[in-house]
DNA sequence: ATTTGTGCAAATCGTTTGCATCTGA
DNA sequence: TCAGATGCAAACGATTTGCACAAAT
């Protein structure tokens, strides 16, 4: 399920996200909480969000910015996206979903999950289980 | 439609794959080949390659072994494979199907395309239209 | 002869880590 | 107070690139 973020926005939601995660709200997670559970959903590297949050003048060193993704990540409030590339992106929507992947820009739309269904599946090898299905739908521009 | 890699083994098969692709049947292109298409389909990296070419007694350099591997994506005798990880897979498998993860040691299988089927995709936005569909299917150990 | 490919080492890029310092509970 | 978090710079691993040399048509 996702939270609501309409209200996300303020110090006090995401201050109890991170609490909730069990993690301390630190300044610096504070701040990188607000650019990522508030407003709408997002796709986004680490150099981009260390960008962002400085550009907004307060300072993160970009180390912290890649620890605390994995945090969050760890904590479930981001989920890595498998696309090839050789930068790691994450989303701050966590339900499940998938996505269209632009190929000439490399650019992430989200394709709401209960749109698609998976027919024909076999059986995992013994011993194993499903955890998750990911689906990436390449566009390419027509000509 | 998949080749049919039986008689690939020789030198003449491979050979007439790589002027077919427009490239020059070097003798490095030759062995690389020979470990990507003979045989069954393959999940490999750059390193995994280098290392396996190296052990036959071929000496091809590692930047070698990567521009060759990108030359043959270009001309579509590979596929590079969407997961998260550091490291680039290629699949010498390049019609469509989809994979089946290991999600603790991040090994691949192929799950046959004609399996699976996928509904209920939205319209891809204007001007766009799907390439290809990716489908992984993660599997984690039953506890 | 001319184009194309290769090897090597250095450069680059994204990411992680070690460690001293700082901060929140 | 003190576990936990951060910053910095150095380390790292995968990949790419520049350029002199070699091989293929």
């Amino acid at each position: 399920m996702d939270l609501d973020r309409s209200q996300n926005s303020d110090r006090e939601t995401i201050e109890s996200i991170l609490r909730d995660a069990g993690l301390r709200p630190t300044r610096q997670r504070m701040a990188l909480g607000r650019l990522l559970f508030a407003g709408d959903d997002r796709h986004i590297t680490a150099e981009l969000l260390h960008a962002e949050v400085t550009s907004e003048g307060e300072h993160v060193s970009l180390a912290t910015v890649y620890n605390t993704l994995h945090q969050f990540r760890r904590a479930g409030l981001l989920r890595e996206i498998a696309i090839e590339s050789n930068k790691t992106y994450f989303d701050t929507n966590t339900s499940n979903h998938n996505h269209f992947l632009i190929e000439p820009d490399g650019e992430l739309m989200d394709i709401q999950s209960d749109c698609i269904s998976i027919d024909g599946l076999p059986e995992p090898p013994e011993g194993m289980r499903i955890s998750h299905i990911d689906v990436v739908v390449r566009l390419v521009r027509e000509d």
